[in-house]
DNA sequence: CAGGATCCAGTCCGATACTG
DNA sequence: CAGTATCGGACTGGATCCTG
């Protein structure tokens, strides 16, 4: 993906492994930063959802966001997808353990977020008045 | 911003001041998901630097995006500016007391990231390699 | 030296419509 | 029910040029 970056950064001597989990980093972090992942994760905590209950418990993703959403996630190994042979069609989604251990991680900044919004918000509102 | 999100978890009988921390959440997720916050900060880390010397050392970010990373880290209050009146102009920029604490928080995820990278790698691997 | 302004390509995301 | 396909607008990020 980024494979310029990284061979910019092995070139100027950094070691080879800590420049591809550079990248790693940075993608797990925009995963987990994007518009709906944290909202798609923490709504599974509570325990397998079907798509459409999993719809309606987000107000506002389109079925199109949700769909890429799980698919992304499904491809890292944080949610599994069950689909039952029945009529009409059910599928579950839950996390996995690993997908709960990045949520767990997550959780320290959500609560970070918490402790610091007065701040940031504080911090926002004199930067702007001061243009 | 996203206020009509907030409105509608709100009306779905979601406590206001959880709805609109989970924008904030969002929004501090995004900022620090995005392609050069991490990198920023982390070099950031060592201590004060200067504009130029910022840019060298951060292979493959462009003025443009150095100049907007820095100006919304520091509309949060993560990092300050110090010019100092000379010629040729100097810049600083450094980390808040705010920013560090951030930057603890975030090393927690990396650390997770690094924790678990083989992990995802292979979910990853397995998963491309069924379809 | 430290950026701001402009242009452009690529990507993201929502709305809508359709299917096994 | 659980999605996929397609389209169009908004946004992102890089390259380049310009300035106090």
């Amino acid at each position: 993906m980024d494979a310029a970056l990284r061979a910019d950064l092995v070139a100027r001597g950094m070691a080879p492994d800590c420049a591809e989990t550079i990248e790693l980093v940075r993608d797990v972090l925009a995963r987990v930063g994007d518009k709906w992942t944290v909202l798609v994760v923490t709504t599974l905590a509570s325990g397998p959802i079907r798509f459409t209950a999993l719809h309606e418990r987000i107000p506002g993703i389109s079925q199109r966001m949700l769909s890429h959403t799980l698919h992304a996630l499904r491809r890292d190994g944080l949610i599994t997808r069950t689909a039952y042979a029945e009529v009409p069609p059910r599928v579950e989604y839950a996390l996995t353990p690993l997908g709960r251990s990045l949520a767990a991680a997550v959780d320290h900044l959500v609560r970070w977020t918490q402790t610091h919004q007065a701040d940031i918000a504080r911090n926002r509102q004199d930067y702007d008045d001061d243009k």
